[in-house]
DNA sequence: GCCAACGTTGGC
DNA sequence: GCCAACGTTGGC
């Protein structure tokens, strides 16, 4: 789950302890949200548009899928007249804070292991802010990665 | 701040 | 349904 940190940082959730994902207004971000992430469910929080970019730490999905109703507040940012109650557009999930990593595991760190090279977020034009993570990479990732 | 890579919109 | 124009993302 990738978050700009000078929007919502690490630092934030551990503040808050759970957070709403609000805001994903891409339709491939927003069906891995809705299809496929569960309660108990364990994501990397990703940094982007940082310096550097990279994997900083981990949540845990702590409630499902439901309407992003800030599609509806025409005082948000992220309001959008084409979603509303009764057929809403965008969904969101709550994440809890589960650990952050010692040091960021930056985007260059993951590009230079050949065994992430097909992971998701390494793929050129990558832009999906939400993406689904393999198994294999995760336990990659945490076996040599995670200091 | 630049700009490549995407995604969306809307005219036709 | 095509595609040009525009908007956004996000690495650098």
């Amino acid at each position: 789950m990738k978050c700009e940190p000078n929007v919502y940082s690490i630092d934030d959730l551990i503040k808050d302890g759970v957070t709403q994902w609000e805001g994903v207004r891409n339709y491939q971000a927003r069906n891995f949200m809705r299809d496929r992430m569960k309660i108990g469910d364990i994501a990397f929080f990703y940094h982007s548009n940082s310096k550097p970019s990279g994997i900083i730490g981990l949540c845990e999905v702590c409630k499902e899928s439901y309407p992003d109703y800030f599609a509806w507040d025409e005082s948000s940012k992220y309001c959008d007249p084409k979603s509303s109650k009764e057929n809403p557009r965008w969904f969101m999930v709550d994440v809890k804070f589960k650990q952050k990593f010692r040091s960021l595991i930056s985007l260059k760190e993951l590009k230079e292991h050949e065994a992430l090279s097909d992971m998701m977020v390494v793929q050129k034009g990558s832009r999906l802010s939400i993406n689904p993570v393999e198994k294999k990479h995760v336990d990659y990732i945490m076996e040599n990665l995670v200091s």
